[in-house]
DNA sequence: ATGAAAGCGCTAACAT
DNA sequence: ATGTTAGCGCTTTCAT
């Protein structure tokens, strides 16, 4: 194997050149004119790094400057879609501001995300967007307060200074529920995520606004489930499907949920939309080539990294943190084919 | 907002502890019993350390040492599974071994792939795992010849020197073509990706194989597309359905391919798997769930990443670039509703 | 058992 | 129009 050639420093270039590194820096910075250096002397550095081609070193200006260029991501699980959609976003968003994204995955622990966040901190970032798992944010205020810009994706904490982005949960939800009350829909089960999350806190809220004006009273025996996993959304359907045969319709939090309410519904031998109607949070790719097309209230996914990545970096640039804190973005409701009218009883 | 409280350092921890900053490295390095300084020394400086909370600049520690704990990752596209996955698994096994990725999208421009690459490598990154476009490769060679460690994954190089990571596309290939071949189909479509790149040409290879050993004549007018995308799948199937109506089975090498040729079949008034066969490379998520599960070839794709990262750290911790450059991974056939009997004519 | 000092590669204030 | 020098925060050789 060629060993690595060392790669040449300033200096080097400023040797070869015959001039100061000062010198070599300025031109190199593009500061030639400037410092009124000579076309010449500038022409002759140029030809000289270009020659060893050099490369400046971007840890050495890191520490010089004080600037890393760094941007740290961290969200709960990348394989989920709607986290990679989010880290893309965001990555893409960071390069076109001239950062670089580190990524890092906390697996929904929130012990590794504070771990996860600490590290980015000690390796210098210049700003953080972290979906956080959303029941704990001291670790999150504490990075805040620190003065380093962060912007909260998703599981954002109410009643919070920190700068955050998610969407209009209970608006997405009175959509969702008011198309299935239209349907006739009266009992209507619902598969949460991580309760406590708010999110699921908002979705709640949401389903019980809905539920009350029409004057049906909530009842909290309809909300099962505890993650936003296919797994919660199967064993909370399967419960309350089993628990509460009156049930005509469930609401499930996230694309997963709904997943594993649909193979709950096909075991337990109802069919949806005939027998069971399904609504759920975030959308799905290919939808259309489900067996039963899910009816979804959709999130402008990348648009929440995207934002989320300019509120960092325009903080990054004009000092100050955006007066808005909260930024909830707007939902549209996909209508397909997993709700129906209510069956005859 | 409360300024940040500009960071201790390691002199304000050897102030504080009236030692100097060389003892004060020692200790908080763990390197107390080495240079035997004394219990109580070490002591006082673990609390001044504590007392300002020091965190250890991780730029000043990269600059001394030379060692930036930082891995590259460039995909291109990371809204597609297939490369957040292999991020993913990147990321989690690089955090496992003490390193913090920088992940970057190139969005299928070979471009911004090289300008990426040369961003990473000015900063310093000590590896790089990437999934290239897969068809030009000098930037990536240049590299390599540099001594950056550097693994490819999925669209490799032939005949390189270059340690690549990929699936095993011919054995894949023939998996999906004896299925088709014995469920009687004899005129049977292919929907390429990028060709040129490794994985089509092999998976090409694999279906000439897979008909020679049937003594049926490979024609290479039933193959059509020019990427792994919906759009190339949707025209490519349409257009080989529509000109050659003899044909009664696809075989597209990515999901979105196949994806699009179903729509085109529908579109065609035809239906899966009654009149049209349809196997695909890289597996669906849900696929159950969907109106005619897909039969398809399924990668180890977590494994793809994870094999990358270890490749590149064992290189970082050994200093050896391993014996071993092409890395094959086994694939395996899920048989699921979308082959079926070719019809009879 | 501890400290002084050099230096990683760069920028910028301060000389000329 | 260009050079000298200090210093970013850290590790480590060489003294003592």
């Amino acid at each position: 194997m060629t060993k690595a050639p060392s790669n040449s420093t300033l200096s080097d270039v400023a040797r070869e050149a015959n001039v100061s590194v000062s010198t070599a820096s300025r031109v190199l910075n593009g500061l030639a004119e400037k410092y009124r250096i000579s076309q010449s002397t500038a022409q002759l550095v140029r030809e000289s790094a270009e020659k060893l081609d050099f490369r400046p070193s971007q840890v050495a200006r890191s520490l010089r400057l004080k600037r890393t260029g760094l941007l740290g991501i961290v969200v709960p699980d990348l394989s989920n879609t709607f986290f990679s959609s989010i880290a893309r976003a965001v990555t893409i968003s960071a390069e076109a501001d001239g950062f670089s994204a580190i990524l890092a995955d906390s697996g929904g622990s929130v012990e590794k995300e504070k771990q996860l966040i600490d590290q980015l901190v000690d390796r210098s970032v210049e700003a953080l967007v972290v979906c956080p798992i959303g029941l704990s944010f001291e670790h999150l205020e504490r990075v805040h307060h620190h003065g380093t810009p962060l912007v909260l994706v998703d599981r954002c904490k109410a009643c919070s200074e920190m700068v955050q982005v998610t969407s209009d949960h209970i608006a997405g939800t009175l959509l969702a529920m008011k198309l299935l009350l239209e349907n006739g829909h009266r009992h209507i089960g619902v598969l949460q995520g991580i309760a406590g999350t708010l999110p699921c806190d908002q979705r709640l809220l949401g389903v019980q606004e809905a539920l009350a004006e029409v004057d049906i009273e909530f009842d909290s025996a309809m909300v099962a489930g505890d993650q936003f996993t296919y797994e919660s959304g199967y064993r909370s359907a399967r419960q309350l499907l089993t628990t509460h045969p009156e049930i005509t319709a469930l609401f499930a939090m996230s694309t997963p949920n709904a997943f594993g309410a649909y193979q709950a519904a096909v075991e337990l031998g109802l069919r949806v939309p005939d027998d069971i109607s399904l609504v759920c949070f975030d959308d799905v790719a290919f939808a259309d080539f489900m067996q039963v097309p899910l009816t979804t209230i959709s999130q402008d996914v990348p648009e929440l990294g995207r934002l989320a990545a300019t509120l960092v970096t325009q903080q990054l640039l004009s000092g100050e943190v955006p007066s808005q804190k909260l930024h909830k973005l707007p939902v549209t409701l996909l209508t397909r084919a997993s709700v129906g009218k209510v069956p005859p009883s």
